[in-house]
DNA sequence: ATTAAAATTAACCATCCGGTCAGTTAATTA
DNA sequence: TAATTAACTGACCGGATGGTTAATTTTAAT
């Protein structure tokens, strides 16, 4: 056949439709849970059928794993790198900052499941600790240490400041939609998530900094 | 019969396998969540028959909630009661952070169940934040505002700032035993829990209070 | 001693659910 | 056109699992 037909149309029907499987199954996971997905439920949200889930994923655990992968995986590589960068440890750590809670606002389910994932079974708990959470903890460590080493910060202990940071942005979309579904206030409307941006800056900068004055506002 | 014997024996031998299976059921359920936890598990690890379960508690389901109420009952209650003393707000602040550690380290499946309990069916979920987080945050808050408006602390927002601290103090016990399961150190030890309550307490202080000076240190 | 009650259990059951399989459809190749 | 291959599906299975029931044991009341 013609070499200018560089995709197999079937390929890509199938690269389709486990794009729409890994959607679906985001939403399902992070309503219910590994263990209380269903498989059939994820199939009907992606209107499918279920069996296909299986012969593009070879397990329920696999397709779990393959949207941790899929969600996390690209915001976690640039978080990295950002943090590997060059300069005042204050600027890049409010860069970091504001940019986890962009993401985690951008995509909220995101989080959840990753949550999730941390609490699933202890194999596949382990495996995503590893994969993200303890790279990237250990970074942003480093980091503080530096800046403490740099007087930027006051004097911490980088491993547990590292923690506490990661807590301030992660722990607000915890109980997100159980607010939500309290119906107090929507944790997601552009209000609330500017103001709790500004409280985890400010919180940050009070917290840790030597003094507040110079870091410039992010965009 | 005599008068005297003021427990009939059956009850009391009942009240306590009801209770053996809240103490087994609470470790099951903070290993594998509401789902994942088999109720032949738990029966099983309370040395009980099955159908004991359905008998004294009507469903998994409710087996769960009264898992939460014995295990999260009492401190909550006495939370609630420090956060509405008298006193300067400094001192209620970190007198509260300081006991919700203890008491999360006193017993770690506690807070991991408690977690569940709000990632659980949303129903479950809410009913859990009506009765212990909405309260007790609500609380929290208007401590804060008092703080505020007694120029003890930093003028910031009550809600979002009492969901930050509750985050610093919560979320390090997310990850706990995926941490200690990993093998890089054991966050329970004694050790890392004292450095972990000086980090919070720090940060709660640095990142609030107007002045750190006076704060006394507690037991 | 008899009856009543509460606690406890062995044996069951109906249903659910992850996963399989034998085949169908549709695109590609030769 | 025939053969091949990838995507996809309907129907099914077997084991697991929450929950029930009928009977047994244990303690108390009369």
């Amino acid at each position: 056949m013609a070499k200018g037909t560089r995709t197999d149309r079937r390929l890509e029907r199938g690269a389709k439709a486990r794009q729409k499987i890994l959607r679906a199954a985001e939403g399902v996971f992070a309503k219910h849970g590994l263990d209380g997905a269903r498989t059939e439920a994820i199939a009907r949200a992606a209107g499918v059928n279920k069996a296909l889930l299986f012969y593009h994923f070879k397990s329920k655990t696999d397709l779990f794993a393959a949207v941790i992968e899929e969600s996390a995986g690209g915001v976690h590589r640039h978080l990295m790198d950002l943090l590997s960068s060059q300069g005042p440890a204050k600027e890049i750590l409010l860069q970091c900052v504001s940019e986890m809670i962009d993401a985690i606002a951008r995509r909220p389910q995101n989080t959840t499941v990753f949550q999730r994932a941390m609490m699933a079974d202890s194999k596949l708990a382990a495996r995503t600790a590893r994969t993200y959470f303890v790279p990237r903890t250990t970074k942003l460590a480093a980091l503080i240490r530096r800046g403490v080493e740099e007087r930027e910060f006051r004097p911490v202990d980088g491993r547990q400041t590292a923690l506490l940071i990661t807590s301030l942005i992660v722990f607000q979309f915890w109980g997100a939609s159980v607010v939500r579904s309290l119906g107090y206030y929507d944790p997601f409307s552009k209000t609330h998530l500017k103001k709790r941006k500004q409280a985890v800056i400010d919180f940050v900068r009070y917290g840790l900094f030597r003094d507040q004055e110079v870091t410039p506002r992010d965009a």
